[in-house]
DNA sequence: TACCTTACCGCAAACGTTTGAAATGTTAAT
DNA sequence: ATTAACATTTCAAACGTTTGCGGTAAGGTA
């Protein structure tokens, strides 16, 4: 079935030469002559010759792969995240694999297994919801293989971390909407175990606190999802004090609770502003445009592989890093003009 | 660094034993005593061994490996695909690496390259847009790598083939808009020479004709990006006749058209009726969400893997297949009820 | 005693490549 | 003529695994 592949040994049976000259010639060792050297680079040409990286890597102890564990790829973080680490990681001669952990615990252990049995050089990963034992992480460092968390990260475990100032995005989301007016903000969140979803709860608090708004308990609503939003949604406007500006933990959410709340008579951005996260495609298919904090995936992506791959080459051990990516409010139609 | 992986030798120096025999006793190999493969299962299993995959490459002369060139992750349809890829692939035994061409002749071309010379044992590709040179195909298949297409297919090049239906989608959401009471349907079309583009816009004359309804070539406009649509749509609707219905060739250019058309004052879907291609998130973010046609992207990843690992583990030559997968109108709120 | 089984295990080669050491050939200096 | 110095090439081992074949020891048979 598969033609083979042309391999060092044809080159060096043609030429009449030892297959370690051939090796040789093509590292332009100087023990080779030029015309030794010129005959095997011309038959390498017009062959195509490749060396396998397979035989390389049983060779060097390295697979020149990287693996990466992401929670679903149809979120556009994730796939601007992945088109990060793709590019650099190509560039530097390095394969990437990619497992789903799907949101799920299970999965995310399965993955780690599978990316520890290919012999992967260095491992990025961006936690799962619902992941609160880390003991299948623990055992990718005790094998001594470089882990980079990203977004997502776990901080009980000591390794470089890539993270989007999410306190800050949110200060300055919540911020926008307090200067152009509004009083009564929702937040809706994620589950508070994730370190994201905190530390965008506390940057909401921070810009209330700041301009004098008093923080109530029941303005911070679990809810991450559309369906989420469908049901919660309703019930924020039957209260008596109606709120003015909604800030959402990610753009889907606020896109279908700018939904429901239209629906709900309500006009946008002049009754109520609505604030999102990542802005991805989703921000300009809203009706308003949505304002949304951009995270800068691709960014993430290239820093957590130049932060591995540092890694993975380093001959002695260094201090860990975290690295903190500067988000941006984009504003877009779904919030008043700010003062 | 890297604290050295359990290796065979390991297993077989602590138990006085040879390489051989260790690897025998795994295997299950009749010549060995029970007694002692209990003992390496036993050590095997203490120290977690596991067998250096890309040892057994060399060996094998395959790396387990199918490598995926996909337009865009970032596309819904894509990144399902891509979930039916891995899952199968991993059940399979097969690990993945992909590559995306950024709709970019140039970058298909480059990826083809590396997946070459990774030596992938079968290939995996939808066609970037701007891709009408197939040479780079070609060398797969001179290669002896077998090689599959989806959706976006090459018809020139001899394989196995996934393919959407896209014709009878195209037919069946046209023909809903007609039956609903659309008379004159506007396709925003795409690039016909990508086969899925030309497909579609065939699907829409067949739902016309069958009804009777005149074929205006006027009414069938290239347009398949949200920018486009910005500038496409408000053109139409200065027509002295107006149109009362628009089928896209995907979701996103629908998404935007809509959101147009409605800024012009019409209403969705008393006035014009909406129908895209994909079903993807997007379908739920409109407002109202958006009658689209089904691709099932999951299942065709999980079919062209099957196919590919088929070819791949073939003893011996046998015919091309071209599968086709149904597609299925989702109706959401964005048409009128059909009669 | 000589031979044959049977049961178990190790040797060595192979996959494709790299690399230090050893071998070969050539030239020039003694 | 002998040897040192050098240029060029080949050898052999190694990476981790698999597998056909050969080997050995124990026991059985004639």
């Amino acid at each position: 079935m598969h033609k083979a592949q042309v391999t060092i040994k044809d080159i060096a049976r043609e030429l009449g030469i030892s297959p370690s000259t051939v090796s040789k010639a093509l590292k332009g060792h100087p023990d080779i002559s030029s015309a030794t050297k010129i005959a095997v680079r011309e038959l390498v040409e017009r062959w195509n010759y490749k060396p396998d990286p397979i035989a390389l890597s049983l060779k060097g102890g390295q697979s020149k792969t990287i693996g990466v564990i992401v929670p679903e790829i149809v979120h556009y973080f994730f796939s601007t995240v992945i088109s990060g680490i793709e590019d650099l990681a190509y560039d530097s001669g390095y394969h990437v694999m990619f497992c789903q952990s799907n949101e799920s615990y299970e999965r995310e252990v399965k993955a780690v297994e599978t990316l520890l049995s290919s012999r992967v050089d260095g491992i990025l990963i961006s936690l799962c919801k619902t992941t609160s034992n880390f003991d299948h992480f623990r055992k990718i460092t005790s094998d001594g293989i470089p882990l980079v968390f990203f977004d997502r990260i776990c901080d009980e475990i000591e390794t470089d971390r890539v993270v989007v100032d999410d306190e800050a995005g949110a200060f300055d989301g919540v911020s926008y909407m307090i200067k152009s007016g509004c009083r009564e903000i929702i937040h809706l969140s994620g589950p508070l175990n994730l370190l994201i979803a905190k530390n965008r709860m506390e940057g909401y608090v921070r810009a209330l606190k700041e301009n004098n708004i008093r923080v109530k308990k029941e303005n911070i609503v679990k809810c991450d999802t559309a369906e989420e939003a469908r049901m919660v949604v309703p019930g924020l406007f039957s209260r008596t004090k109606k709120p003015d500006g909604i800030f959402a933990v990610n753009d889907l959410t606020a896109a279908e609770a700018m939904k429901t709340v239209k629906h709900l008579g309500y006009k946008v951005p002049d009754n109520v502003s609505f604030v999102g996260f990542t802005s991805g495609m989703i921000s300009d298919l809203t009706d308003p445009a949505l304002t949304s904090v951009e995270q800068h995936g691709y960014i993430v992506g290239k820093e957590a592989v130049r932060l591995l791959i540092n890694r993975i080459e380093a001959k002695e051990d260094f201090p860990f890093e975290t690295k903190i990516i500067r988000t941006e409010l984009v504003v877009k139609g779904s919030t008043r003009k700010g003062g």
